[in-house]
DNA sequence: TATTGTTATACTCTATAACTATA
DNA sequence: TATAGTTATAGAGTATAACAATA
């Protein structure tokens, strides 16, 4: 027998609905704070390592769900920009720690307000309640299959 | 006077839920297609052409929201999987038109099966009226910021 | 001159794995 | 041997711009 049901449109997908408007939030996002100087997942990094103040590349990796080699990259960067410094740890000459430089813990303010400006130029055309109503599916959807990564792109 | 607010946190922003969720549908669907041989741009492409049957690079790239040098890209790639072909256009000399291959046509009904597989998986944990409100709110936002791009990553 | 499509360049992000130094 | 971190490699996506052929 041929199969007459023809393949289902992207539309259908909310797959494709969801990437649609992350997409396009994020990239919103990207050109917001590359003005800045720093990249989406610079940003998520400055943002982690605000709050650690003084972490181990390999607990920030686990930290933003990111391998180690894709963090020491990203480290590498903001030290050559002059945002995060690396120090040694005295009891462990292996490890390394990660911490903002005052210019970078200077910025990060700056990046928050960017990323306030940018969430609420896209959800402000939803009422309070529809806002509640998104978050609470999204994290539904979080917590059912037990994502842990912070997102990056 | 000091500044005494504290910096909003990442998980402050809807678009962090947003592109958290975004994240996990797209990179599970992608290891999923990738045993059939293509990536998730691949698949948007295949499955436009589908629809559209003969098309211009250019519209298709107006179509999919890429450049013309994007489309060129994923186009000779798709070539070289035999999945998509390119024929002279007639009139004009300097256009080209992309079909699909017998095989290209093929393997969308399956990739579109994989497509709804992994839709269903990630949320089938919404009750039906979830789904649908979640769709209508990612639309209403969609439709305010005149979003016309096909989301690829 | 303008347009179609291709090509070149460059950068970000991602993932895997080899590698160095140290424990 | 195992661990911490770096480095290398490769692929995919994105964007800009130079380019050739044709209109």
């Amino acid at each position: 027998m041929p199969n007459d049901k023809p393949p289902s449109d992207l539309h259908h997908h909310l797959g494709y609905w969801l990437r649609a408007v992350s997409n396009a939030v994020s990239q919103n996002f990207a050109r917001r704070v590359e003005k800045e100087g720093v990249t989406v997942a610079e940003w998520v990094f400055l943002r982690t390592l605000y709050d650690a103040n003084r972490i181990a590349p390999s607990m920030l990796a686990e930290r933003m769900g990111m391998t180690r080699g894709a963090i020491s990259k990203l480290a590498e960067r903001l030290d050559e920009k002059g945002l995060v410094e690396h120090e040694a740890n005295p009891t462990d000459r292996r490890a390394q720690v990660l911490a903002l430089t005052e210019a970078g813990r200077a910025l990060v303010p700056a990046l928050a307000a960017i990323a306030d400006a940018n969430d609420a130029a896209f959800f402000k055309m939803l009422a309070p309640d529809e806002q509640r109503a998104l978050r609470a599916l999204l994290m539904k959807i979080i917590s059912e299959r037990k994502l842990t990564k912070a997102p990056i792109d």
